[in-house]
DNA sequence: GTGGCTGCAAAGGGTTTGCATATAA
DNA sequence: TTATATGCAAACCCTTTGCAGCCAC
């Protein structure tokens, strides 16, 4: 049987603070919110309960472009728009159907384009399972 | 004015043996492959040809998730798909319209979702600029 | 009580960079 | 000739991991 889990304080505490917000932080960013409430923490802890609960489907693990990967307390599908500048990433609401070709402004910020990126099992991986 | 750029041996042979394979190599696997034809270059030289060769527009750098980036020979702008389990690349030319829920094959891939990500500038990178 | 969890610190993987030398233009 | 590019190696950033002690259950 899988190993069975428990609620710490830093475990609830991240998660706390990760549904407190909209940032989408990064595992940094995160430790220092958490380290306000609970100053001894460590980052390994972060990025070992930050596994845990994208793992238990309780936080998002954001797939996203970038060089750090950022965190979602927010489940609900909902798809991301990423500053090219600055890495911040956004949730995308109401955004026009259409982006015009010079540029549109939409939830904070300037969108200058969408990608659209597929996933599945490439053929290779499906057969050593 | 910009500083020049020199087309040297090294930048030649990235180039080509980019523009060769439609696979969406890592550095270290441009590395590989180039390194057949110049045992002698570094890992450095070509990570810093990836970067003047996208800078300039005769590469792409791919925005894309995972944990390594991949560079993309083909600049004409078309969408990918990746293997979640392996991280491998593939191009997207004929994709179902929908995919059903179980999931679909197409590609040489076992497709089973899609994400949008939208790109701009946030209000806060916009001030400065 | 005990197995999962913590803090700490060291190691790991991918990428960038400083420097002396080589070379394209 | 000379500024850009190279090879090498060290440094860098983000993330993961080994370990001894701790604590949720």
């Amino acid at each position: 049987m899988p190993p069975q889990t428990r609620m710490t304080k830093q475990r609830r505490v991240i998660l706390e603070e990760l549904r407190r917000v909209t940032t989408h932080p990064t595992a940094d960013e995160v430790y220092d919110m958490v380290r306000q409430r609970l100053p001894r923490i460590s980052l390994g802890t972060i990025y070992r309960n930050l596994d845990v609960l994208a793992e238990s489907g309780e936080i998002l693990k954001l797939e996203s472009a970038g060089n750090q990967k950022r965190f979602d307390g927010n489940i609900m599908p909902h798809a991301h728009i990423r500053c090219t500048r600055c890495g911040r990433l956004g949730d995308v609401m109401n955004v026009p159907a259409r982006i015009p070709a010079g540029g549109a402004e939409a939830e904070g910020f300037f969108i200058t384009g969408a990608r659209v990126e597929f996933e599945g099992v490439c053929n290779a991986c499906e057969v050593t399972n």
